[in-house]
DNA sequence: AATGAATGAGATTTCATTCAT
DNA sequence: GATGAATGAAATCTCATTCAT
């Protein structure tokens, strides 16, 4: 729906007159605004719970004009987990292709990055509203896989097996490492987005900065070649290697 | 009149040791048998999109009936809560307040543990329900911390300081390892409950097993002193160092 | 529930075969004991407010046992109203017959008979669910007007005409009259029971006893022959002088 | 049904090309409608048994319309007994403040008046609703103290003190002379509205006028001085007389 | 006769969506 | 394009009534 849409918004455009002006960039900033209002709704009430008018309030519209850009409530979900997941990775595999470091310091800087770009961002959110779903909207199963999962994996799975190639890493199940290393970053991010907000008794406040190293050191420590250690035999499920 | 009624009453009680009762025994099963059909179908759908009726439908009594035993769909999941999760913290202290194993070891069995009576269990969707609507639901937030976050920080928690007490671990900040700890367990049990049944394109099939072990493998190595280090001096709190 | 009933039924059942006795009462007792609570409800809470069960328990028994008496609440109402009202008016109209007294005296009595026997009575709370139900239950309206308001008219409205034929009172309409003379005193009647429970701030407490008393001054010193005035000409229905 | 919607919405239709907004219109006037058919169908069937529904559909709207407009059924009802009865006494007070004549003919106006604006008016039926319905809904019973009670009150009352202070009434208790003022006439009102429309056999057509002018007669010659007495001195709340 | 678990029609209220202006 | 009044399907919850025990 958005190009088709936009482009006749386009045409529409075209054809006024005289002001051409406030509206205009109104008009086109329209969408955006939509599903920033929407990101902010869902994320914090989930689907279910957000009404179409709150997001259009939200957006400074009325009702009706959300329904001008979006055709349906789900569809604009959609379209809110589409815009910000979706551009995600592509910055990420250019850092890691260029790199020239050691392996253990692409890894810090991409999960530095991460969380800096996203994991500390209100898109991490969406994370929440995905995971909690995704069963109510099946397609969308295969399109956070697709955009989201399998990049992901291919990002920090890469990164090990780079690290495991060049005698940096003990070899191990490349997938497993790759959830082992994104999983706690995710899961804090969602925390955050559920419990952050209004602080619980009895709960330590959470300092993302502390965890993220302490996640680091520990995996890092983990996967690296210990000194004393001869390097170790390659097996185990074909191309990645076990520890012992 | 009274003498027969009495006698049948006599005979209905000589028979009433007997049997006791279909609707007897169905009335002492109902609450369970709610509370297995809320699990599922709030794990499925999430707590706003499961229709009340759809509970009970599952259940095999009527709408009616649901309310009967429970006074309304939040207090139902509440009840769900309690019961699929409130039990599970206790069983772990016990089984760490007795161990004469290494701190590795007793790390090792309390994740098997939690995994196989906990997180491959319908239950685990919980989490997804809980991080997903707890900003609906502003009472169930500190219910949750209560109930299951803060032991679960106590439970593992303490099985790192008593590694770093004994020697065995780095000193570490330990709230931050024990989230490092549950998180990829907790995440991957979400996970599962989202996409684990409707298998997605380009995923590789996720061996939990296989990731248990690894992410086991990765932090216990992480925490471990290295037999060629000098043992370090406790700091918690402190900076910490990273491996590399 | 109740735990008389309980342990009174196990000691019926205890003496079952000899007694015959304390359960043959308590089932002859319950269609009142059934009414009593009924009254007291409709009367606190109106018909449709008020619920079965809270009737049943009320009365000691179960909502069942309830539906085992009445078919539905509805002919329950129906009772009640029945049973409340048709006593009312016979008494009344006995004591009427043999007074050998003054008019103004019998007026009087009768008012103050009234009050004590009914209107100070939780019965007179069935004026105010009649007057707000009868629309509802269309048959009580005729039920009503047979068993209270033309008896009361005519024990009223009897009175009167005894005065005016006595040359005591004013010829006046009588019908009209009678209505002037009850209808404050039921009015109270309702009053009370709407609003006398939780007093209300800024009205003063009404004294049924002085406003009795007012009320039959106003209204025989309205009706009664002036000394001076010449005993005026009997004109029933004709146009009626105001006093000023 | 309702004729003022349907002559409205034809008119509306005439206009319809050239006007900026039957909608408008409309929706200025809902509120009006809604009230009116809410007041119908509360008068006529009590606050419980009327569907929120069947006062949308009577006012011309849907379901959800209404709820546009009102909150809550809870909230309906207050906004019906504000509109129907807020504005009544004032203009009773500025009538009775004004007034020059004697207060035997004051009162006279005054009971004439009221029977003519309100009580021999749909609105009337609102004491119906209030005296029936006030106990489940404890914040209306202050609400109809302020608004009706006390005002009317002070009305009656204070017309009864001005006859006493300037001689043309006995000393009487001027709030139980007030209630025995207003009773037969709401009394009236409530009756007309329970039984008025279908009539019933055996009870004589009530004629209000009649009754109205009857009532006013008894009164006022029960509070006039006679010629023949002494005028007699002040004693408020002390012992009444009793005219025999 | 008595019970109370179970039912399901029905009431209130919400909200995604439409459409006249 | 933009609005917001209007709609009605759907969800929660209640309660009169039934019926197996």
């Amino acid at each position: 729906m958005p190009p088709d849409v936009l482009s006749e918004a386009a045409v529409a455009d075209a054809e006024c007159l005289a002001d051409a002006g406030v509206r205009q960039r109104r008009k086109e900033a329209r969408p955006q605004e939509l599903l920033d209002a929407a990101l902010a709704l869902f994320v914090e009430k989930g689907f279910a719970a957000t009404r179409a008018e709150e997001v259009a309030k939200r957006a400074g519209v009325s009702k009706g004009t959300l329904y001008l850009y979006y055709p349906s409530k789900e569809e604009l979900f959609k379209a809110v987990v589409r815009r910000n997941l979706s551009s995600l990775i592509a910055e990420g595999l250019e850092v890691a292709g260029s790199y020239e470091g050691s392996s253990a310091d692409l890894l810090a800087l991409l999960i530095q990055t991460w969380w800096e770009r996203f994991g500390n961002t209100p898109a991490a959110g969406i994370h929440k509203v995905i995971l909690a779903e995704v069963r109510n909207f099946p397609e969308l199963a295969q399109f956070y896989a697709d955009e989201v999962m399998v990049p992901a994996d291919r990002l920090f799975g890469g990164c090990v097996e780079r690290g495991v190639a060049r005698g940096e890493f003990r070899p191990m199940p490349t997938h497993e490492v790759s959830l082992a290393l994104i999983a706690p970053l995710i899961f804090m991010a969602i925390h955050r987005h559920s419990f952050g907000c209004c602080p619980v008794h009895g709960t330590a406040e959470m300092d993302p900065e502390l965890m993220l190293k302490t996640h680091l050191d520990l995996v890092l420590r983990g996967l690296q070649v210990r000194p004393d250690e001869p390097p170790a035999k390659t097996h185990r499920k074909g191309p990645v290697k076990t520890a012992a």
